[in-house]
DNA sequence: CGATAATGTCTCTTACAAGAGACGCATGTA
DNA sequence: TACATGCGTCTCTTGTAAGAGACATTATCG
């Protein structure tokens, strides 16, 4: 990318390619720094954000304290670092409030999980990303439990199947990146394959998949519809892989009703 | 460079009183964005965003696009209204996750409301003004309900004496403005008399409030601390105006011994 | 049907925000 | 005591984003 031709290229290559140093605009700074303290889920010092996203430390200061002012962010604690702030939780209250979906969803998968004893998440496709928007951990003695927000690739998940069924292959391609084909324990999944499994999911309105994230769970979903054919969500369930066969198949049914009953909307 | 005194007076005023026309900066226009969409409490069309926050109808556009893009916002149902997005969520939620104050109190509010069967509330001091953090509904018939992220001024208020209690004279002048002090119904109270109202909280630890708001209903609020001597929020209850002296007494030391259990962090 | 309004996109200019870097101040540590 | 490191603030320059406004489309209406 430096050399020869470099400056067409530079200017050919799309905006969000270009490395973050040269003079960014102030508000893509502040959506880095929102994505920056979500990912690291704790409060941070100014500098070390600033570093975190090599951005220029006088830059970073000012748009800290304006996103402080504004009630974005809050320093927290000991004084000099910064976290999610009140507003944003109000913010997310609103579209909560807003968005029957995710209301309703977060009560069955609660109630779900509460039910069936088993991890429960509501799932859903967010900028590209499979993401778990609510997940209520089940009653047995080593949890399995996976934090709100966090974000997967699509390969890795049953529910990642369901949310891409309906799309054309061309837009599938474009999501899936190489890196996301390829799990934690090194093996890779064949794009073919993948889209193949995605028809399959479709067809047959459920997923299942066996130890693709880790290898001691399976992985059990069901589409959220938000008009016929349209994937907007997925419900799933967590559990060891020695489920049995029989127990398995009772669940996914549970799971195919209760996401079902979201889907009326 | 430019002819003197012009020049020189422009930069004395403060940014804020600058009329809102001028070319803003971006991140300011992001942020009026989202209390617009905060106060509206719904989908709105991006033109007449535009026209709430009179701010130009080009860049408005643009800048809708990027939070889109970046999911702070979402196209809403019919593909020409904008409303908070799934990002907000998840961020509002990594607060509350890392705000054991937050989620505890949300607990006690819900857990006190269940048996009570009044409306509780948590609420807090965002930005200079109160605000309803979590509200959980009564049980009666005609519900006492407010919003949850509803900002109401201080001084209407009981949970509004105690948030300010300990503060310094001069720093609760510069928090209460003129309107602040005049009540829904036109009444006015008189800023000698509310600074009065904060010391009796402060002392007693509690504070009552009755037919401020509106002439149905009492205010029952008390403390909760973040350090000793400081307030960092309040619970509250809302209940008919008539309730009995007993009972008002009842729910007040209940109230308190829950605001209290909170404080301890 | 023309007329009015509202939506979304594009271009071009210039006012101004992003950034480099210096400074002063507090800590830590050799 | 000197030296290094991190924090927070300030100033000045220049690249660039905010904004005006024109344009092409698509409703809405009498």
């Amino acid at each position: 990318m430096q050399d020869g031709k470099a400056l067409s290229e530079w200017q050919a290559a799309s905006p969000e390619e270009r490395p973050g140093s040269s003079r960014e605009k102030g508000l893509n700074r502040v959506l880095h720094i929102l994505e920056f303290l979500h990912a690291t889920q704790r409060a941070i010092g100014i500098g070390e954000l600033a570093k975190g996203l090599n951005a220029p430390r006088s830059t970073t200061y000012t748009l800290v304290r304006e996103l402080v002012d504004a009630g974005l962010l809050e320093m927290a604690g000991d004084g000099n670092r910064v976290y999610f702030g009140k507003k944003l939780y109000l913010y997310g209250m609103a579209y909560m409030r807003g968005n029957d979906l995710l209301r309703r969803g977060r009560q069955e998968v609660d109630t779900l999980s509460r039910e069936t004893g088993e991890t429960s998440e509501l799932c859903m496709l967010q900028s590209g990303r499979y993401t778990i928007v609510h997940s209520s951990p089940g009653m047995r003695p080593f949890r399995i439990s996976s934090a709100t927000g966090l974000q997967i690739p699509l390969p890795w998940t049953a529910s990642g199947r369901l949310l891409l069924a309906g799309l054309q292959r061309s837009r599938i391609e474009a999501i899936i990146s190489e890196d996301d084909l390829v799990l934690p324990d090194g093996r890779k999944i064949e794009l073919e394959d993948f889209i193949e499994d995605i028809a399959k999911a479709r067809v047959s309105g459920y997923c299942v998949t066996s130890g693709l994230v880790d290898a001691y769970t399976k992985c059990l979903a069901a589409p959220v519809f938000s008009a016929p054919g349209k994937v907007e969500a997925t419900m799933c369930l967590v559990v060891p892989i020695d489920t049995s066969e029989e127990r398995t198949g009772e669940l996914v049914a549970l799971l195919r009703e209760r996401a079902a009953r979201l889907s009326i909307s």
